[in-house]
Parts: structure tokens; sequence; C-alpha cells
DNA sequence: TACCGCCCTAAGCGCTTGCTTAGCATGCAA
DNA sequence: TTGCATGCTAAGCAAGCGCTTAGGGCGGTA
């Protein structure tokens, strides 16, 4: 049996509430009361708003880099690597629009350490697709002209998922994530 | 000569404040003191901090349809229609990065009333990408399996830039929105 | 000099903020 | 029965919030 701790209620808290008002909208009493506490209790198990911001950033972009790295290594054949990274990205971005949400709007919020450490993870991320991209480039069988860039943009197209996407929308994560998988592989066609 | 009045100075202070900051993270007394002025300043020339951000909100959208509609005018010719417009959309992201990201990441904290005003910009920036595309495929030009999918991902590729955009950085405007007009064209490329 | 209209500010009001402090209830060990 | 750790809260503090009020300074007209 899961048993939810009240840290972790705390932190589904603030998960919803970030999403919901950003970080600077939200207020300490409101992610309690959503979790069903006093305000004081925040306290007794976090230290801070920002520190529950950082645990939150956290498990999300490991979480990301986790799904991005493990879609990687699920096949050799290039095309078929860089659908299933595209659409394992964008699919993670729709299921996870409001954890995503906070990773990538209210980055800025974080402490200067805290965003230092995060951005070792944005970075593997990165460095995930342009890889793939290479690695197809070299193996001839996709075309791209501007490898980073192309990494970039096919990463963005999944990010920008949490800027919009609601479950329940006119289009679910699925179909979304097919869709960018489409658009990758013909953005990286050969002629 | 051109005059910049008390309220236009405001309204950049407003611009640079919540872009850096968020609406919510932006203090009124920032916003004043950011146009060298006493905190009472600005309720003398605006209404209330929300209809600051209305008035940004709003000529940014303004601005955005004004330069994506233009493109799709100055051309009938599918492929060069389309790269103009992915081009000039995302450039425009570039070169209003600031007040980019008020209009896409400020949206919900605009009231209900100015979010629906805002909203029909929105809809009309849509129409005028799936009316390209479209066209582009009855010509026979084009090639797209899912034209309003299509049309929300290459306007992804622009407001994303506002995300991470920043003047002097290692890459211009210009080069990504080059970049992102080459992806349109193979996404929509026919076999 | 007297007056007006325009811009702006000093001061502050009522409220909310992140966070702290002091202490209470419960359950377990001896 | 006593002692103590654990998990929580009532109350509140200093600071900051959006916004208002009352009035000062100043250029132009007469």
């Amino acid at each position: 049996m899961t048993t939810i701790t009240a840290r972790e209620r705390l932190i589904n808290a603030a998960i919803e509430a970030f999403a919901e008002k950003g970080f600077a909208g939200t207020t300490t009493r409101d992610i309690a009361s959503r979790a069903g506490m006093s305000p004081a209790a925040v306290y007794v198990h976090h230290d801070s708003k920002e520190s529950l911001l950082f645990t939150v950033s956290l498990n999300g972009h490991r979480s990301a880099l986790e799904v991005i790295t493990s879609a990687a290594a699920s096949s050799s054949e290039p095309v078929q690597r860089l659908r299933a990274m595209v659409y394992d990205f964008s699919l993670w971005h729709a299921d996870h629009s409001r954890v995503g949400r906070i990773v990538q709007y209210e980055y800025h919020a974080l402490t200067d350490e805290h965003r230092a450490e995060v951005a070792t993870y944005r970075r593997s991320i990165e460095k995930a697709m342009q890889d793939a991209l290479a690695d197809g480039v070299d193996q001839g069988a996709l075309d791209v002209d501007d490898v980073p860039g192309t990494a970039f943009s096919l990463l963005s197209l999944g990010v920008d998922l949490v800027r919009w996407f609601e479950p329940g929308g006119s289009r679910s994560g699925h179909e979304l994530a097919s869709l960018h998988a489409d658009l990758a592989v013909r953005m990286t066609r050969p002629t």
C-alpha cells in the first residue's frame, strides 16, 4: 500500500498552486490549505517556499531527462529513435503539463545555486537530442543543416505544450505527440 | 522630434518589469521607480496594475497580428508566403521578446473581459497560418497532413523564442527566423 | 499680483506576505 | 505514572502590497 506523507501532500499542493498562479502569485497559505493543513505546517516539512519550488523543479527535470534518455536508448535506427524521442518528450509535457509549466516558467524564480543545479539537466536533454540528430546524419539516414538549432526546435514543440495544454481538450497528448513525431521526421528527411 | 509622455514611460517601465519578474512578482513601486517617478504617479496615468498589463498585452497582440498578416499578403506563391510568415513571426518574437513574454505568459493574469478581448487576436493569428497552409495544399504546392496542428506547431517555434531569447546571445533573431523558415518548408514539402 | 489647470508627490490606509515562536495532543518506552 | 519525541497549530511579527488622499510646485493668462 502507498502512503502519502505530509511532505508529499504539500509538494502536490505546491504543484497545483504554482502551475495555476505562478510562483510569485502563490501564497504559502494557499499551499497549506490545498494540503489541508495550517499555514505553519509548510515550514515543518520544508525550509521555504523557494525550496518547495526547487523540489518540484528538480524532480521534473530528472523525470524529463529520464524520459528522453530511455527513448534514445530504445532503438539504434536513427528515424525510429528520433520518432521515439520526440514522441515521448512531447507526451511527457502533455501528461505532466503542470509540472512542466513550473519547470519552464518558474526557472528564473529559483535561487542562483538551485538554478545552476537544474541547468545541468537542461543541457543533458539538449545534448541527447543533438546526439541523436548528429548520429542520424553520420549514418546517412537523416538530413539536417543545423543540428543544434533543429534539436532545439524539436524540443520547443514539446515544451510549448505546457503553455496551453489541458487534459480533456480537443486533442489528446498522444495525438499531439504523434503530430510532433511526424513533423520531426519531415524536418530531417533526406531529399 | 518624438516626445515620450509620462504615460508611455510608465508603459515601457512596466514592460521591463513584467518581462523580468512576471506580473505577480512586479510591484507598482518598481514600475514607478523604473520610470523615475513616485509610486503614486502610476495611478495618475493608469487605472491599475492590471490595466497596465492589458495595455501592454493588447499592443503586443495587435503588433504580432499585423506582422503575420502583412507577411501573408507579401506573396501569393505558397512556399514563399509560408517562409515569409514563419520568418517574420519568429523574428518578431526575437525582436520583441520582452513584450512577447508578457503576451504569452501573463495571458492568465488579465481579467476575464480583457482576456476575452485579446483572445480574438490570437484566433486571427492562428487562422492566418492555417489559411496559408490550406491554400498551399489546394494549389498543390504544399503537403500537409494536419493543417491546424502543423499551423500551431509553426507558431510554437516562434512563440517559444520568448522563453529564452536574449539580444546579444549566440544566435541572432535573423538566424533563428531563417532556421524556422527552413524547417517550415521541410515540414510541408511534398515527397 | 492673482488665479487657474496640469503633473506630480508625501504620507499613509487596510490588508497580505513569508516566516517564527511557543505550545498542545498523541503515542510509545520505561 | 512519568518522560520524551513527533507532528501539528494558534497567534503574531516585521515588512511589503495595491491603491488613495490631500496638497505642493510651476508655467501660462490676465
